[in-house]
DNA sequence: AGCGAAATAGCACGATCGTTCAGTTAATTC
DNA sequence: GAATTAACTGAACGATCGTGCTATTTCGCT
């Protein structure tokens, strides 16, 4: 690998690094510079402007992000399964605390809800691919059986990124310890309620009878 | 009211659509002085510092909110109805997509939870100020008998949020138009799984029978 | 080893930030 | 209406921002 190459990637990890702790729009040329002992003009010269190297830490963020969250989700087998793993590690991600990493993705959307601009547009576009990898996990788990027939799985995500969100708001935020184990028990109950059951005729009641999590009284995570 | 005081709340006003546009940290003196056509030092003579500024703003904000969501829905009858109502007003507010007002909560979270300072302490303060406000309302709907006595009050609320996060998410980033309509379908999916229905025996048998929302093929809203 | 290219440093620029302070205008009080 | 106080202006400061330009150092190849 050539020098130019390395060090950019050192200075997308730093970027990696600023960006998480005070968002994309607080990442600075001179923080970067600063805890790489270089000049801002070093550093400058791999990006054309600091809006590209914005998009360039957004992309790299959403890489590790489906690296980390999707792919391993990828070894279980298709529905369900998939799925929740894939909301575990995405738990995973929120419940470290300790090293102050918040998520790009949460704060970049209410930085630039308001803000239209590449950025936005890459931002936009970098969310709806793994909304659209999740949504394809869900439609598998309704294909499989492993949900009901007239489950919603654009309505099933919507809920779930609820469920990350509020977590992250408590856990990071509130310093909540049990926004973590809420998620989780949320998840659980939002699950149940679409689970095709294999007891329950799926096709003649549609209001079966399916348990709830929520009614369950866990002290504990629900994939402990 | 003395001249002072009202150029005073003129600033807070400027302030408040500022800050609702580009955070509380992207509030800046010089706007709010181009924006009324004063000087910068004439508007920040009022308010000891900026982070004086910033925390007279979130409290303004915070006293519009509860004004807006809150009281209005002490005029309807304890429990559920009142919930319900309050749910209602908050919608309402993230709807408003035409005039660009994201939610200082909101974009507060990620921009204060890795952030200490009195600003930060302030945010919790007043989230947790109305966050008492609405599990109390939930208290009330479970001693009232509308919410089944094993319901989790805390644990509803979480959820709650976790709804009007994504709403404000999908409707103000992704721009998606169904995005109220799916928080509204989730909490009434929410309320039912946690209701008490008058033909259902609460105590023996804490599975008895809910409607989904979910599954009531909804194209309209829960509470048109 | 030496040469060309790539990588980085150093400096300066205009802008904007919060803040200070002396001076001026406006409002309030008597 | 004059005196007093409150409100506001204007200029300046030091910091930091992104960016452009020109040296200078360092790397990679023959």
């Amino acid at each position: 690998m050539k020098k130019g190459d390395q060090t950019r990637s050192a200075i997308l990890g730093s970027a990696l690094d600023i960006a998480s702790r005070h968002g994309l729009e607080g990442l600075t040329i001179g923080a970067i510079a600063e805890r790489l002992e270089m000049s801002k003009s070093g550093v400058f010269a791999h990006f054309g402007s600091r809006e590209d190297l914005q998009i360039a830490v957004l992309r790299e963020y959403a890489k590790r992000f489906v690296n980390d969250v999707f792919f391993p989700a990828l070894k279980e087998k298709r529905g369900l399964p998939r799925l929740e793993v894939m909301f575990e590690r995405w738990m995973d991600r929120v419940q470290r605390v300790d090293i102050p990493n918040g998520c790009v993705f949460v704060s970049g959307a209410s930085e630039y809800d308001d803000r239209p601009g590449p950025i936005r547009d890459e931002m936009v576009a970098v969310i709806r691919s793994w909304q659209r990898e999740m949504l394809k996990a869900a439609n598998q788990a309704k294909s499989v059986g492993h949900l009901r027939s007239d489950a919603d799985p654009e309505q099933l995500l919507f809920e779930v990124y609820g469920l990350l969100l509020s977590a992250h708001h408590d856990a990071r935020l509130m310093r909540d310890p049990l926004a973590v184990a809420r998620a989780r028990r949320g998840f659980a109950r939002l699950l149940d309620s679409c689970r095709k059951h294999p007891d329950a005729d799926d096709s003649s009641d549609a209001r079966a009878v399916p348990r709830y999590a929520t009614l369950i009284p866990t002290n504990q995570s629900a994939f402990s």
